[in-house]
DNA sequence: TCCAAACCTCTACAGTGTAGACATCAGGCG
DNA sequence: CGCCTGATGTCTACACTGTAGAGGTTTGGA
């Protein structure tokens, strides 16, 4: 009897294996969202049943941090061989462009870390806070310095990326039908300025926006450390 | 025949209202996390039927929405009579304060407007983005850059308190124990600089860290306007 | 007293995550 | 060859979810 493929292709012959489930449960949500990852639709697009995706994760949590992974995964790494900042600017970028290409995974990156301390988080999702520190040590930064550093350009960046994904829905044309309707009903009295801001909410660059945030963040970072170093060269 | 009062305390005699749905629902947010919010544990909370609550909000998502828009109003707003950036600071420190309240409502707060383009959302969501608007025009910024100093200023906030969260989980104690532990199973060749940065994630201060990265923020911002405003006043 | 509206409950359905027992299959060993 | 063993996939079942639809109950006004 043939088999009943009408549903999801077989992801091929041989046995499933974590990998497989994690790039097919990726494609859902990439597709479909972060609902519409179940266990069962997964076991229908793996063309298997749903309680074969156990034999490789141990629940959905599971699946969902592996889908975190394989994303994070995706950040292509540079050779240090640039300034720091400018280090920094193309990791940024690097960041957003996943974030872009996976925009509903993009509440897993940001709030899947909440549930779980960082020492028991898995080794992809520590890996660029470790590459950063690794640059800014190598720039002259002090361990502590560096901490402090990352954070605040890591702080940046996500915040960024949440507020250009909030900015950027769907396609820009009916966004700018509904950003205009969605102005107008809110009262004048008491959005007088947002209301008149409509224009520049639409022309919306968000590459620009990071590396101009980005550009700020570091001048300020610079006029920070010359105080501080100063202060340490005195002695 | 007494009520059935077992579970829950009754709201009150009279008939239930949205807003004492929504308290109770962040009751139940905060108390034991967003994935206890159910519709009927909502109902069994306000000692009625589940369904009741159908009454007030329209479905799950309408409930997490109005709790979201419940803690931003929690948000305390100050007289203008401060310079701009001593403004942004008391905002940054009260949004800060208000998010430590309720770390549950956290990722709703920041990935539930992703759902809902920015015309389209409650007013509660979009007032501290007008509020800051108008300390930054009538501190003498166009409306343009207004809006950029917002997105970086709301940026980088909201990252750090996501990166706040993260890395302070649950209560200290068991933190400093988890965190020694989850770093001693990172593979020493892969992961030095994070290895050697535990006793600095110990110590962290949030609100400090916070105000550091303003003050760079800030410094930063300083210098970006003075390049700008030079050329500007030139015409 | 009667009505109408507001409020609440009941029942039911389709969908969820997942525990536990079972079936199927591969390969190695006698 | 037969037989065992472990890996892999399936089946069933349970407790739970959101919510549609129909009905009941309470309340205030005429």
């Amino acid at each position: 009897m043939e088999r009943d493929d009408t549903a999801g292709h077989r992801a091929g012959p041989g046995p499933l294996n974590r990998r497989t489930v994690l790039r097919a449960a990726l494609d859902l949500v990439d597709e479909h969202g972060l609902e519409a990852l179940s266990m069962r639709r997964l076991g229908q697009v793996l063309g298997r049943d749903p309680m074969a995706v156990y034999r490789y994760t141990a629940n959905r949590k599971e699946v969902l941090a592996g889908v975190a992974e394989l994303v994070l995964e995706e950040l292509e790494t540079f050779p240090d061989d640039v300034h720091w900042q400018g280090q920094l600017r193309r990791m940024a970028h690097e960041l957003r462009r996943v974030c872009l290409r996976h925009p509903n995974v993009v509440p897993l990156l940001v709030t899947g870390p909440l549930s779980t301390p960082l020492g028991l988080r898995p080794a992809g999702t520590l890996r660029p806070l470790e590459q950063i520190l690794g640059i800014l040590i190598r720039a002259g930064f002090s361990p502590r310095g560096a901490l402090h550093v990352y954070r605040a350009f890591y702080g940046f960046l996500y915040g960024h990326i949440l507020n250009e994904l909030q900015e950027l829905i769907a396609d820009p044309h009916e966004n700018e039908a509904l950003l205009r309707l969605g102005l107008q009903r809110l009262s004048l009295r008491d959005f007088p300025h947002l209301r008149s801001l409509a224009p520049e909410l639409l022309e919306y660059d968000g590459a620009q926006e990071l590396d101009e945030g980005i550009s700020i963040l570091l001048a300020g970072l610079g006029q920070h450390l010359k105080d501080t170093t100063a202060a340490a060269e005195g002695a």
